[in-house]
DNA sequence: TGCACTTTGGCAACAGCGTTGCGAAAGTGG
DNA sequence: CCACTTTCGCAACGCTGTTGCCAAAGTGCA
């Protein structure tokens, strides 16, 4: 019944090596279309796609769609589900993914609790689980605590077929090689090469990311309209940090560093940080929040967004965390505010006949999600893999 | 002589319609592994590479490779060249890029001058012209001297094989369609299809982008070790803007308006800008140009900096333009003090077993080439699409 | 000098990718 | 009921990288 392609082990997780061995053979090129026509589907949702609006959108053959479609219907991802209207001649067939097909578990490991959901095909989670965890209590508690969780997610789930583990951590890590850096207030984690641990632990690939950058390619996915946008995720909570989705996927950086977004400075010579500068950003918007300033915190922070978008042509801002959760119309609207000013400056009088994209503001908005939203971007982590 | 495939007529600048169709084929498999070899093969330079190494590097078969070098030598752009020493066997052969096999026309439309490079496939300009050009005398005059300036380029280099043009202008356009918007100081080129204009006049494809961005991807060729690293160009002249390369490929976010770095505020309630903002650090950097405080400004720009690398991970910054180079060491010392301050406080204690990538300050140089950088990176715009 | 061994790299057959040509299936409309 | 339109699968095909095999071209020891 199944046949015999890797969806089942897609290519999770980025080469150890760090050298890139980018020669594409015909497996190769199968698995790149496929993993595009799933992300059609996927994108295209209850409403499905025909074939041939598949093949007009990815410039393959009707006959080269039909093909592929069918091995994906084989494996049990994709099904037939009713047909389009007829325009004077047959009717397209509709095809749509089948989201309970394959599942992924995500986890997020915070400083004092575990979230595991376990997500089908769409990203939506089917089942959760939390529990309290003590992350500094060192690699082998957290360890077990977490496969005996991932195991009971399953176990109540049923057992359906699981792709994979996304984890989401705190602190900085390397996501090419899986391996945890100087993670504040948990030294004792410095170097653990959590990826491997926890592959062998569960049975299952694993991909391990810091946990702003999950929540903002869950974010990236979950308001997606359409492809290879850019999107910030600030994130405002005990610190302030940030996930950046650049066309359409998670940008790392070499050294899995991008999104360190607290300590720009904003302020030269301002109010010492506890990182050792001066003026930055999150001591600033901490500061106001601290003596009950939270219209100059979300100013603070709308300023500092505004220099995101400036520099890198963001098209959408999502605010998150536990600071902006509490008070989040204040921080929306002040964001926007210097959003809304920092658009009318930059299109400047914004020419009738041009494109339109540059002049209006850039979107904010809260994160929706709420406690879940890390551990759902985990799953997604890899989720991602299978789509293109 | 030359083989069926499409290597003269590359994919050269973005689809206009904005929509991606990224269905491959076998032709586009054929493609991408011959431009990566090709890249391969550029990035091995004078000592050349054998088929052996290619395949290990790609993780294609060598007899993959073998196929694919061959289709590359019967198009010239290819040559054996001596053999390596013997290991116990049949020794290597060496195979090394022909650099004047093809050739790509840079051209750097600025305010007062047109300066056109004819680059080789190592990126070398093999010729160069420069003439006066007064950017605001409007479309059809500069058409005109583009074009007569390429055409005696052509022929002054004896016509060699050209894949395309690429062109460097100042102020916002949109790289996916080749259109001008409201450029500063030269309103009536707001909404001009350059890229369409120059092709039909050319005669050849044509690839449009900001000076900026040009300069960014000319310099990270040259100045290039290991591939998919991330780089940011700052140049500080009458305005301050950057170019980055992330992941080894040009960043322009979806509408072409990432790097704009001179708006980046600095100062919250600072100066104001002729932006209508306050505090951005082209007016604090220009500010302390203007009355002669080269170190403060060097000063400012180096806190720029700062924060660039520390939200982008960014591995190693170049600065140009002709304020910097007035005084090279001034702002080379000065914003390499801010990193080295900024890679002290951000590595804590630099962990001694960890990845060293961390720990040590990004390098700061000024831009070699003078004023052929951005002709140059002109030139590259058209070769990057040869190789991967 | 001869011969065994190692290593490189081409020839030929092959499996599998998307493409093309064509016809069956399944509607609409007069 | 029939002509027409549109969708979509079957079969043959060209071309990709892969595999099995062998010739070429060295080294090193007898």
């Amino acid at each position: 019944m199944s046949s015999d392609h890797d969806l089942d082990r897609p290519d999770i997780g980025a080469r150890p090596d760090g050298a890139a061995a980018p020669g594409a053979n015909l497996l190769a090129l199968r698995g790149h279309n496929a993993a595009l026509l799933l992300g059609l589907l996927r994108a295209a949702g209850e409403e499905g796609a025909s074939r041939l609006e598949l093949a007009e959108r990815t410039g393959l053959t009707p006959q080269a769609v039909s093909k592929i479609t069918a091995r994906l219907r084989a494996d049990g991802l994709v099904v037939e589900a009713g047909r389009r209207a007829s325009t004077g001649g047959k009717p397209r067939t509709v095809l749509r993914l089948v989201p309970g097909a394959r599942h992924a578990v995500g986890v997020h490991l915070d400083r004092d609790e575990i979230v595991c959901v376990l997500a089908d095909l769409t990203g939506r989670p089917t089942a959760v689980r939390r529990a309290p965890l003590d992350f500094g209590a060192g690699a082998e508690a957290v360890l077990a605590t977490t496969a005996g969780e991932v195991a009971a997610l399953r176990e109540a789930a049923g057992g359906p077929p699981v792709l994979g583990a996304g984890v989401a951590c705190p602190g900085p890590l390397d996501h090419a090689t899986g391996v945890l850096r100087q993670v504040t207030g948990a030294p004792q984690w410095d170097g653990f090469p959590l990826r491997e641990a926890l592959a062998a632990r569960l049975g299952l690939p694993v991909v391990v990311d810091k946990d702003t950058n999950a929540a903002a390619l869950g974010l990236s996915r979950a308001s997606e309209e359409v492809g290879g946008a850019s999107f910030a995720y600030l994130h405002l909570g005990t610190g302030l940090g940030a996930g950046l989705v650049l066309g359409g996927s998670l940008y790392r950086g070499p050294h899995t560093g991008a999104g360190e977004f607290g300590h720009q400075v904003l302020q030269l010579d301002g109010p010492r940080c506890d990182c050792g500068r001066r003026g930055c950003v999150e001591a600033l918007c901490l500061a106001a929040v601290a003596r009950g300033d939270l219209p100059a915190a979300a100013r603070v922070l709308g300023v500092a967004a505004a220099n995101l978008v400036e520099l890198l042509d963001i098209d959408r801002v999502l605010l998150g965390g536990r600071t902006v959760l509490a008070h989040p119309e204040v921080f929306r609207d002040g964001v926007a505010r210097e959003l809304a000013d920092h658009a009318a400056l930059r299109g400047r009088p914004p020419a009738p006949g041009s494109d339109p994209g540059a002049a209006p503001a850039v979107p904010v908005a809260r994160a929706r999600g709420g406690a879940r939203t890390v551990a759902d971007g985990a799953a997604e982590l890899v989720l991602t893999g299978l789509f293109r």
